[in-house]
DNA sequence: GTCTATACACGGATAGAC
DNA sequence: GTCTATCCGTGTATAGAC
């Protein structure tokens, strides 16, 4: 018994520095330049041991996206909910920019390799992933129909588009971010304030 | 010479055919996921007839990228000339935003091609054809810069991250827009009105 | 200029030993 | 569980006819 479980655990740990290897070389390659030597390599074993964990490539694909967007979502979720009480609907909105940002810059390997590759796999892989993808979008359209309904923000907004625009700015920032000049706060930081109060003077 | 020349028309326009191919597949299934079989097809050929004019793959996507750029900088450049003298820095902005969301909508099969492979093409490609994309990014730095000169935005921006986060946001409109519910020309006024003026009520 | 035929390399996937 | 060996489909690129 003791054992067995050994044995599992090792098997969880060896799944995990795959898929870890996975997300990794899927952001840097793109699904199709993504090659299974390169991630077998990375976690430290040959092509065929990924076949142990992984029935297919797609297969292994599907659980990177959905990996990515699960501890997206729980992150950002658990910042908003880190706030006070007494935080209005544009600083809970802002608690996801700023969730979201360090997920895609600083923390997520998963959550960047899922932004980059979810455009380029299988159409069947992405139909099957939709369904997470909008429930993390769920979580950000209630963000901004709480700041709506609360007068927080501009009643002449399609937030619909508006939700598309601020997690294209974020999403975007996995293409060009180098950590040096600015740290991924700071990135954060001019996410909010462009976004909730604009580039014009007032 | 009345000949040769009729000849290189049609030698022209045929290049032309097969570029215009290579923007639709390169952008909609990536660079490594686009199969020169597909290209050619759709320019009405066979593969080997891509090499007639191209001697590779990689020149191929390069002169996608090329165009691509070109007409993006070429489009917002005519838009932003095309106002009033008597228009503000922030309209000249504007109308940056409404020209350049346009281009990856709208007209530009070349524009969303080179917004979505670019991070995907071989290194080497890639950094051949990064001086063009400064090029572009220099439109909108001297963009933002006269705004922030003239006392029309706000001074504590970093506006080289905010330079990004705008693109950024427009960009990845080729990632989720579908026509239908909204027109491009929408979309545009809302990004405006987001990054000019921001969410909050004034 | 564009075709058919084909060389050639590569990458996903399987077989079977250990 | 992970290895070596290998199959096989596919995609870039070339040869050479027309």
């Amino acid at each position: 018994m003791v054992r067995s479980e050994a044995r599992t655990r090792k098997s969880e740990e060896t799944r995990e520095r795959l898929l870890d290897a996975a997300a990794k070389v899927f952001r840097d390659k793109g699904y199709a330049g993504a090659r299974l030597c390169d991630i077998a390599e990375r976690a430290g074993m040959h092509t065929p041991g990924v076949y142990y964990y992984f029935p297919s490539k797609e297969e292994l694909v599907e659980e990177v996206l959905r990996v990515g967007v699960a501890r997206t979502r729980g992150y950002v979720q658990e910042r908003v909910a880190g706030l006070a009480e007494s935080a209005s609907a544009l600083d809970r909105l802002r608690a996801a920019i700023e969730g979201h940002v360090l997920m895609v810059l600083e923390i997520g390997d998963y959550t960047s390799a899922n932004i980059r590759i979810f455009g380029q796999v299988p159409d069947d892989v992405r139909a099957r992933h939709l369904g997470d993808q909008r429930a993390y979008g769920g979580v950000w359209r209630a963000l901004l129909e709480d700041a709506r309904a609360g007068g927080e923000i501009r009643s002449d907004l399609d937030l619909g588009v508006i939700r598309m625009l601020i997690l294209g700015a974020l999403n975007w920032t996995a293409e060009w971010y180098r950590p040096g000049p600015q740290t991924a706060t700071e990135v954060a930081r001019e996410a909010t304030a462009m976004i909730c109060d604009g580039l014009g003077v007032r």
